[in-house]
DNA sequence: GCGCAATCTCCCCGAATGGGGAGTATTGGG
DNA sequence: CCCAATACTCCCCATTCGGGGAGATTGCGC
């Protein structure tokens, strides 16, 4: 029987090995490369083929959601399962979006780790507990172009007048503005908003 | 020659699985234990007495932090070494007054990991360059209880009146810890504030 | 074409914020 | 013992914020 062959893709030295040892000892998988960031993925995945790709989201370069996006448009047969941190983080769905097949917390447990990467390989998809809440219970808000523009300000301590003129557009459009973060948020003014949005990684910490 | 004892402390069980991977190979350290929260490092600790703690500062129940200051008050002999994802977190400070006698990034390669845990065995210190940039350039402001507390209600939405009102005393005392904490941080509002504090890890995620 | 969402302009208003100054009490270290 | 830091009270004042409503525009999908 073949071996599901796995592509570990994490910039953590001590993730990749933790992972390379935990598959080593599993008859039916088999790591067959790994890669520390999003373009040397890109480039192992297609080179390698392999059955599963296991994707870390934060890294340098390319991220793990873009790669994501650039794997399964090259190979759409290719799984990947996402490898990440933060449950809550909109980058999840992001991922899930770009054509992701599971995502599991680097928290879980290893048998929970290799209990993904099979069911993965095997039906398709596998979501740990965790994430599937944060995916569908709480569907992070979208921002339009402006809207992300003026949250960043706000968090760099600027004023509604401030932005008004570096936009150059009245200051009450700026408020129109807040006012639909802020509904979308469920803040009550702009600290609490800075703070939920980068809590949920709505804003680059 | 006896082989260095090394305890590891890490909430995640793939880097725990890394590490234990890593120094498997190396014939004058040896993994005498490991743990997944700062309430069983500390005991693994006492019981086990590993010449040098490997520990993690973002962990469950106890933090790294204040497992080392537990470890470091019982047994002063014992080097920690912090193995940390944000070389610019606070926690890093805190760690090093706590008592930790190096640390490293997450990131840095397992060569530079392996080397920093000899060092630390060895010569009693060890930090990467990144770390030693934060911790001297950018000493970590220090809230008092009532800046803290103030500073978390802020991030929460609260009104200067609300929190006056919580804390029963005047909305212009309020404003006197938030113009403390303002100044300390380099913030110029409440919503650069905590975009700040949530920054350097001053505010829990 | 119609509705809808996003964008923007202008108006009013009360509440909240941020920055002064002036003064008192307590506590802990030099 | 004095000084510095912390904590609190009260005052004034200009600016900013947050929430209304009313209306214009673009562009996109049905």
């Amino acid at each position: 029987m073949k071996k599901t062959g796995i592509l570990i893709v994490d910039d953590h030295a001590l993730i990749r090995r933790g992972l390379s040892d935990l598959i080593r000892y599993e008859k039916d998988l088999a790591v067959v490369g790994e890669a520390c960031d999003g373009a040397s993925a890109v480039e192992a995945a297609a080179r390698l083929r392999p059955d599963v790709v296991v994707m870390d989201l934060v890294m340098p370069k390319v991220d793990g959601v873009e790669a994501t996006r650039r794997i399964k448009a090259a190979m759409p047969e290719t799984k990947v399962m996402i490898l990440t941190t933060f449950g809550t983080s909109a980058d999840v769905s992001r991922a899930i979006a770009a054509g992701a097949s599971g995502a599991i917390m680097k928290d879980a447990s290893t048998d929970e780790q290799l209990a993904a990467i099979r069911a993965v390989a095997a039906r398709g998809t596998a979501f740990s507990p965790g994430i599937v809440q944060v995916a569908q219970e709480d569907p992070p808000p979208e921002f339009t172009e402006r809207q992300q523009m003026i949250l960043e300000s706000i968090a760099r301590g600027l004023t509604n007048r401030d932005i008004a003129k570096m936009l150059d557009i009245s200051a009450d459009a700026v408020k129109q503005h807040f006012a639909a973060i802020c509904s979308k948020l469920g803040a009550a003014n702009r600290a609490e908003a800075v703070a939920i949005a980068m809590k949920r990684h709505l804003l680059k910490a």
